[in-house]
DNA sequence: GCAAGGTC
């Protein structure tokens, strides 16, 4: 029997359940090519792909491993991507279409090998049984290797299922063999085929439709691109980025204050902390200060933190973000290297759970004879090197318990637990990348079976003549349990060491101090940053674990998203402007700093979209909104869903997608001159403007026409934070011309004065409701053109689409 | 040259 699994670590997992000759009931994750190599290290290269062993019923297993995909859909008219649309791909070998590039040659020569060596076993196979993973993607990964390269053998073949690893499942499953799941096939591949169909087409409408422009102004080639899962990731950054220009700061008040009591101040906040105007938060603070404030409340509250959840390659995505600031796509690259090196089980997992069947125990004290000396000097430690537990101190913790359970999250996978060490050495020194990562992922491991730790919070009310409250809070840890494995990495941010609370008592008297006014703004949404995209990407259920980092890469590729990043002048101009100082000179009202999280740069920096990428969305928009939005995929979804259960056809579903994109494309080509230039408009600001100007860099618009030597600039109003145009003389030759601008959108110079006031002349786009507008006009409201032609007075009417 | 999906 020819078993077909779809990758080396199945495959390997397999051959042991299913061996009677082996009695090693441990579920390993190790890769196989590495255990080849540990046992014939002489001649790992001429090792052949699969391996045969003799069942328990005496039946003889020839275990062959994909690496994956060893098929992909591949354009039948092949290479002139002039022509389109391309409506029925063919599957060939990646071997082929991968060949390209030295990265993947050698995955190219992998799979090449696979596809003979199977082809030659196939001849004189008793049967096929097709034991991939039980999903979409693994039946036919299966599928084209039974149909094509064992000679169309899919109809014959038996189906192993088994969602997880053990022996028990893998035995049971190989007793009770299936059909194979021709619906589920048929699913698989009308989502290949449609994931073609709109991607392929699409993006050489795209590409071509700005070859005429550039080949007219003799730029090189530029490829664009688009898909249902590129779209919708580009069209939640650009969505932001609206929300973020269309904000409204509006402002609120806080006040704060100060009581002594025994010569300790409590640093307090009025209750409720939010008040909507200045003269209430004014007569709060003209009532209380220097007033006498009674302690009216004390609560204490214990609250368990539980032990962190095993990682998933998300989550380790997002830890690995915020503690290293490594890219997810990073991250992935550096957990596939330790996989490898058989450091740590399978990366590419969704699960959070760690079945009994790894074995804890043995891992624990595997892991507990690393040498963690070289972690210990880990830059990343900073300066908490004398706290934290060395791996045999942790190990030798958690063996002490009882049990040993680790704390698990609800995510599940069908062929993977999640990830965790091997506690194998490393063969080869470790790049420092790959040292950070594996601790983390080693502490996290250890972490979810520790105990949960406590936290206290205290929460003492002060109340001002019987009307007026304020609250001091404080969190402190008071039982560390997990905490202390995860140290290097726990967040300490919001606890206290030691609270300065505790001594008050109920009907204490004090004194206030000091009180003090704080004007805040209301924010916008956090940019993305490529960790909290990706959890977006999760969230809406686009794109799978190990492609979402791939596909924010590919953004990145095209030139659709950058990266913003605030430089520390414009934070300090930007920022501190909104610090409120204003006092009434008789009023003891304080100057002071606002809290620097809140108005930090780092929040405001992150993943912006580009012109490109925002004129491709609002092209795409136009003409097939579909593959902009999530409702692809959910259509599609749907759709596949009926196809597994047999309510419609693969064929029915297939052909709606290419009779929709030869509408699309018929359209598309209609308008493709009105697209290409609108495209290549975005792509030459793109070049033009790089780094683009933003509300804090310097934008200058042309000379000042009243003073005639400073340039009017593009300013910010401290109070009303419009934007306006101002003269660079203001400060030192007192020039006070000024000039309102458009709120919304980009602003350029175009270098043209107006010929009747000779004010700037500048250029305006921006986006409004999809729609892309930009107009030129002089920014001078009085000037003697727009004073006598009222038609162009209003800038709306005066703005052209294009 | 292009999608999204799988993998060493």
């Amino acid at each position: 029997m020819v078993v077909i699994c779809e990758k080396p670590s199945v495959a390997k997992r397999i051959a042991q359940a299913l061996s009677t000759h082996h009695q090693n009931n441990n579920y390993s994750d190790k890769p196989l090519d590495q255990e080849q190599k540990d046992q014939s290290p002489a001649s790992p290269a001429s090792s052949t792909s699969f391996t045969t062993i003799k069942g328990m019923n005496g039946q003889n297993y020839i275990i062959c491993h994909a690496l994956g995909h060893l098929y992909g859909l591949s354009d039948s008219k092949k290479g002139n991507t002039k022509v389109f649309p391309v409506l029925d791909p063919t599957w060939l070998p990646l071997s082929i279409l991968k060949s390209k590039g030295s990265a993947s040659k050698f995955l190219s020569y992998k799979i090449d090998k696979i596809l003979r060596e199977i082809s030659e076993i196939s001849k004189n196979a008793a049967g096929f049984i097709h034991a991939c993973d039980y999903d979409q993607e693994g039946e036919v990964i299966g599928y084209n290797i039974l149909e094509h390269t064992c000679h169309n053998k899919y109809s014959i073949s038996k189906r192993a299922k088994f969602s997880s690893l053990t022996d028990e499942e893998i035995i049971q499953s190989f007793n009770n063999l299936l059909p194979p799941n021709e619906k589920l096939k048929d699913a698989g591949v009308s989502r290949h085929m449609i994931d073609f169909i709109y991607g392929i087409n699409l993006s050489r409408a795209l590409t071509n439709s700005i070859k005429k422009e550039s080949s007219r102004e003799k730029k090189g080639y530029r490829q664009l691109s688009i898909g249902r899962v590129q779209g919708p990731t580009l069209a939640f950054v650009i969505e932001r980025e609206a929300e973020i220009e269309n904000h409204i700061f509006e402002p609120y008040w806080n006040v704060r204050a100060d009581f002594l009591k025994n010569n300790q101040t409590i640093r307090t906040q009025y209750y409720p902390q939010r008040i909507d105007s200045k003269s209430t938060a004014e007569n709060i603070i003209n009532a209380c200060k220097n007033q006498l404030g009674k302690v009216t409340d004390i609560n204490i509250q214990k609250t368990s933190i539980k032990p962190p959840i095993p990682f998933s390659l998300g989550d380790l995505q997002k830890e690995a973000y915020r503690l290293f600031r490594f890219t997810p796509s990073y991250t992935l690259s550096i957990a596939e290297k330790l996989y490898l090196g058989a450091l740590i089980s399978y990366p590419r997992t969704s699960s959070q759970k760690l079945p009994s069947s790894i074995n804890y125990e043995k891992i624990i004290k595997a892991v507990s004879k690393l040498v963690d000396n070289n972690l210990h000097h880990n830059s990343s430690y900073g300066n908490k090197t004398k706290s934290i537990l060395s791996y045999s101190n942790i190990s030798s913790k958690l063996l002490s318990n009882k049990v040993l359970k680790p704390n698990e999250g609800k995510e599940t996978d069908p062929a993977h637990p999640a990830i965790y060490p091997t506690g194998e050495k490393p063969k080869r020194n470790l790049e420092d990348s790959e040292i950070k990562l594996l601790d983390l992922i080693i502490r996290r491991f250890f972490s979810s079976f520790g105990e949960e730790a406590t936290s206290s919070q205290i929460s003492v009310t002060i109340t001002v003549k019987d009307k007026f409250t304020f609250k001091a809070e404080e969190k402190k840890i008071v039982f560390e349990g997990w905490i202390e494995y995860y140290r290097p990495y726990f967040d300490v941010s919001g606890f206290v060491i030691l609270d300065s609370l505790s001594f008050l008592k109920r009907s204490d008297i004090l004194r206030n101090v000091k009180i003090e006014l704080l004007e805040k703004f209301t924010q916008p949404p956090p940019r993305y940053n490529q960790s909290t995209l990706l959890q977006k990407m999760e969230k809406e259920k686009i794109g799978t674990k190990a492609t979402r980092s791939e596909i924010i890469s590919t953004l990145f590729k095209r030139n659709y998203i950058d990266n913003y990043v605030p430089s520390a002048s414009n934070q300090s101009v930007t920022y501190n402007s909104k610090i409120v100082s204003k006092s009434s000179p008789n009023s003891s009202i304080q100057k002071e700093q606002i809290n620097k999280d809140e108005f930090s740069g780092i929040q405001r920096s992150g993943l912006r979209p580009t012109e490109i990428g925002i004129a491709i969305v609002s092209s795409m928009k136009k003409y097939i909104p579909n593959i902009v939005s999530t409702s692809l995929t959910r259509d599609m979804e749907a759709q596949l869903e009926q196809v597994e259960s047999g309510n419609t056809t693969s064929v029915q579903v297939v052909d709606k997608a290419r009779n929709q994109i030869k509408e699309a494309i018929q359209s598309f080509n209609l308008n493709e001159s009105k697209i290409g230039q609108e495209i290549s408009l975005a792509l030459e600001a793109n070049r033009t403007t790089s780094p683009r100007p933003t509300s804090t860099a310097v934008v200058t618009l042309g000379t000042c026409p009243v003073c005639k030597s400073g340039k009017l600039t593009v300013k910010k109003a401290i109070k009303s934070k419009k934007r306006f145009a101002g003269c660079t003389n203001y400060s030192s030759a007192k020039c006070l011309a000024t000039s309102s601008l458009p709120q919304k959108g980009i602003i350029k110079s175009t270098g043209k004065k107006c010929e009747k006031c000779s004010w700037p002349i500048i250029s305006a786009s921006g986006n409004n409701q999809g729609r892309r507008y930009q107009w030129e006009f002089c920014i001078n409201s009085q000037c003697p053109l727009k004073l006598s032609s009222s038609n162009i007075n209003n800038q709306d009417n005066s703005s052209k689409q294009i």
